[in-house]
DNA sequence: TCAAAAGTGTTATCCTTACACCCATGT
DNA sequence: ACATGGGTGTAAGGATAACACTTTTGA
């Protein structure tokens, strides 16, 4: 199986673990760029933002806000994100994240040519949407898209998507019944085992969390836009297929897949929910932009309790003149509870 | 607070958010090189191991693996990974995950000279000690090293450690009285909130998670030996301290405590201990493993129903003749689990 | 026979889930 | 009055945490 090169004893000089005094990348082949990518949250009403840069060219695709990382200019990544965004869309960030580094060779490969590589540091950032910097977002290009747009599967809120039934299921079937020549033997799973669990078929329960397994096979099955253009669908099964979900520029939708993952975990054992809310909120509206996160409906009591005895919010006193109904009780979020070490989210279990 | 620059609506022409064809980074005024390390642990008996490199220079300090990464050569950074430490110390790596990447300016400084910029992607890579690699591994210079070296506050497996109350808590509690001239505004905590939650003081559990959180701190404070390399120590903190675990070149600690962080969560709800543990054991070396990695005692039986339920192992029918006393069952890891979704890992609660 | 470690039974307690029902307001 | 959404009580079932105890080997 492994490689076991015999250079590993033979060659008169093995190659140091050592960085040494450091290697200058000048001197490699291939010219490396690093960027920063933001998925930026924001929720308003039932939906969940992201905020996109719009095409260059007609005809392209949308992308996340991206910027360059000077070290000179900037102590640290997150520094440097922060500067970035809040210079060009006058949004202040609230909780930052680093999600993860995306480098795979041909990021930004178009048809046959491999491009330039770009690797490209992901970062999650939750804010709250300004009447104030709409005008500056408009400005740069940039505008706040539903994210359920690029990934309808993902929204169990109404019971389970149309879309999964009527045209991944099938796609994904005849996927999995094209005998892979070989199976790869660095794949532990075979095709069939990976939907299942990505998906939740058969007795495999469906987890919310699993946005970015979804995304990543059917990519790989050819079913997205992106596999199409980078070259990778088979036309056999892409045919007669309606689009599933807005594509993106290079990689992003990956990206953008990996920060609702993480986002959708970190929920249930962080209170970052606060960062997406206004400073005071009724418990439905706080259950509604859960609900609009991860993507499925909760119990209304239960997430009641919850709310209640993690002590995450307390009453302000004033009640709200609700849409229709009894007023309901305003909330802010406590916080001291960030000094409690009692660090509980709203870890929400069992099915909705 | 914020530096609503008035430059964003004022610019002639607002620097796009968009990468446009890819600004060339030969362009930059910062050289930025890019590089792998890997975080490689194994377990021996009651200790978790962590492979090093040797000093290049006398008195120097251990470090992490690195290889530089070629996109050309390979496709993505795992596969590099995988090749520079398969290559170079024959050992198999299994579970590989990336753990962060690390960019902040300076990683590399010496005293005053702020070094060149090295971006590190930081790897967790879980492997057996085998062996057969022995050989090969002493060669290449690195060598398996206990990682409770580095972190003798994180091994709670005996009751709390004793380094924790001789030194590390009244130097931390000095730290905290050295008023800040100005409590920094982008640190919503004060010293003292954030030492009572990493290291559990008053009524705070202590959190064996929060590994990294606790190296942050005695950095800041400047108690351990890379902060006064770094020259952010404040001598008057650091006088008649022991030295408080192993210093790492560069900021190799850190990625080792972003390591044992991530590990000693992953291990509670996915099944990774499994790839540091033989292909039989015993339920109780199984615990021993999961005690080394988390760092603290667990309770017997509890463990084992634990372990039962999860139905994450199957009895192979022999016994093992154990070290002194009755046989014990031996068992192995249903690989079935793996496939059926039910993904839980031993996720322990509670105190030991 | 004793030490050492394997392996088991049981209970009080808490958390989760899912019921069904009542309350306050605007139209 | 009634529609609409806010707000609550409670009981069944399951998972945890912490007890103490029995069993099987080697010396």
């Amino acid at each position: 199986m492994s490689s076991r090169s015999p250079s590993t004893s033979s060659r008169p000089a093995p190659p140091s673990l050592e960085p040494g005094p450091a290697p200058a990348n000048a001197d490699a082949t291939t010219p490396i760029e690093i960027g920063l990518n933001a998925a930026i949250v924001a929720v308003d009403r039932l939906s969940p933002l992201i905020l996109v840069t719009q095409p260059g060219n007609a005809g392209g695709e949308e992308g996340l806000p991206y910027g360059p990382f000077d070290p000179v200019e900037h102590r640290t990544m997150e520094i440097g994100l922060r500067a970035f965004v809040e210079e060009q869309t006058r949004l202040k960030l609230g909780y930052v994240e680093q999600l993860y580094t995306f480098g795979d060779r041909g990021r930004h490969a178009r048809r046959g040519d491999i491009g330039p590589h770009v690797m490209s540091v992901g970062y999650l950032a939750l804010t709250r949407r300004l009447e104030e910097a709409e005008e500056a977002l408009e400005e740069s290009g940039a505008q706040w898209r539903p994210w359920y747009g690029y990934f309808p599967w993902e929204d169990w809120r109404q019971g389970r998507p149309p879309i999964l039934d009527a045209a991944i299921a099938p796609a994904l079937k005849r996927w999995c019944e094209m005998a892979p020549a070989a199976e790869r033997p660095d794949r532990p799973l075979a095709r069939l085992e990976r939907v299942r669990l990505a998906f939740g078929w058969g007795n495999v329960p469906f987890d919310e969390e699993r946005v970015l397994d979804r995304y990543e096979l059917l990519y790989e099955a050819g079913l997205v836009a992106e596999a199409r253009r980078d070259g990778r669908a088979s036309a056999a099964l892409w045919e007669g297929l309606p689009p599933l979900g807005r594509p993106m520029r290079f990689d992003h939708r990956r990206i953008l897949a990996t920060a609702i993952s993480r986002l959708r975990g970190k929920l249930k054992y962080r209170p970052v929910v606060f960062e997406l809310v206004p400073g005071s909120f009724t418990l439905t509206e706080l259950q509604k932009v859960v609900e609009a996160i991860s993507g499925r409906h909760l119990h209304k009591q239960n997430f009641r309790r919850l709310v209640e005895q993690t002590r995450l919010v307390e009453q302000t006193g004033e009640t709200s003149i609700s849409t229709g109904g009894r007023p309901a009780a305003l909330f802010r979020f406590r916080r001291e509870v960030m000094k409690e070490g009692a660090m509980a989210g709203l870890r929400l279990r069992g099915r909705p």
